[in-house]
DNA sequence: AAGCGGATCGTCT
DNA sequence: GACGATCCGCTTG
């Protein structure tokens, strides 16, 4: 099941990537429009690209579920950076997340990436996260959930972390092929503990690739 | 279909 | 030394 059915994007939507000013903005407005979007990623000769179909917003000082809550440290410089760069946490021992900073430089914030529907290299998606696609037939086990899109798209720190994602001059970043959904919805964040009712989760309502709980549409 | 716990380690107290 | 922006497999219903 879950073949992709949105819009297949076309080489050179692929290299049509958003600009700064996209992202130099308050997190929850770049949250809603970054639904739809197209994260791209080159691995030698190939591209690998998947929608975006679910983010978080997280926002500075005064929201106590953010990495940047504490204040600045080594780990989370990137979002207290310029907006645009890729800010990547490892958690649980096991998982890689990739976010994207947002607004200007000595102002953190940032979104989340939770799940994408794949378009593009799935085979080799498949490969990365170590799974036989022709046997499972369900393509949410790549790209639907934080952990399992960041190893879907081969994301670590170490590659990854501080990358500029607004310029293909990167092997990492997020285009716009012109696709917009139909219906965007909020809802609570997961996994967390602290600010936990805030609506800073969006999704593409409807859509199969959205991680956890089906949400009522 | 939903709920539980184990795995595993970087980061900050 | 504790905990976490998760995933997976197992158990139960």
């Amino acid at each position: 099941m879950n073949k992709p059915r949105s819009p297949s994007p076309t080489r050179d939507q692929l290299r049509n990537v958003l600009q700064r000013e996209f992202f130099d903005r308050d997190p929850r407005p770049v949250s809603h429009d970054l639904l739809g979007k197209i994260l791209v990623r080159r691995e030698g000769r190939k591209l690998l690209a998947a929608r975006v179909v679910e983010v978080e917003a997280y926002l500075g000082a005064d929201d106590p579920a953010a990495h940047a809550a504490a204040g600045r440290t080594a780990r989370n410089a990137v979002l207290f950076g310029p907006p645009g760069y890729a800010y990547i946490y490892f958690i649980y021992g096991n998982h890689y997340c990739l976010n994207v900073s947002t607004l200007p430089d000595g102002t953190a914030g940032g979104v989340l990436f939770r799940a994408a529907e794949p378009l593009a290299g799935i085979e080799d998606m498949a490969l990365l996260r170590d799974i036989d696609v022709a046997s499972t037939r369900d393509l949410r086990l790549l790209t639907s959930g934080p952990g399992r899109l960041a190893e879907a798209f081969g994301i670590t720190r170490e590659r990854d972390n501080g990358k500029d994602l607004t310029t293909t001059r990167s092997d990492l970043w997020l285009a716009d092929d012109g696709y917009r959904p139909e219906r965007v919805i909020t809802t609570k964040r997961v996994g967390i503990t602290k600010a936990a009712e805030l609506p800073l989760r969006y999704l593409i309502a409807g859509n199969p690739f959205v991680s956890g709980p089906r949400v009522k549409t």
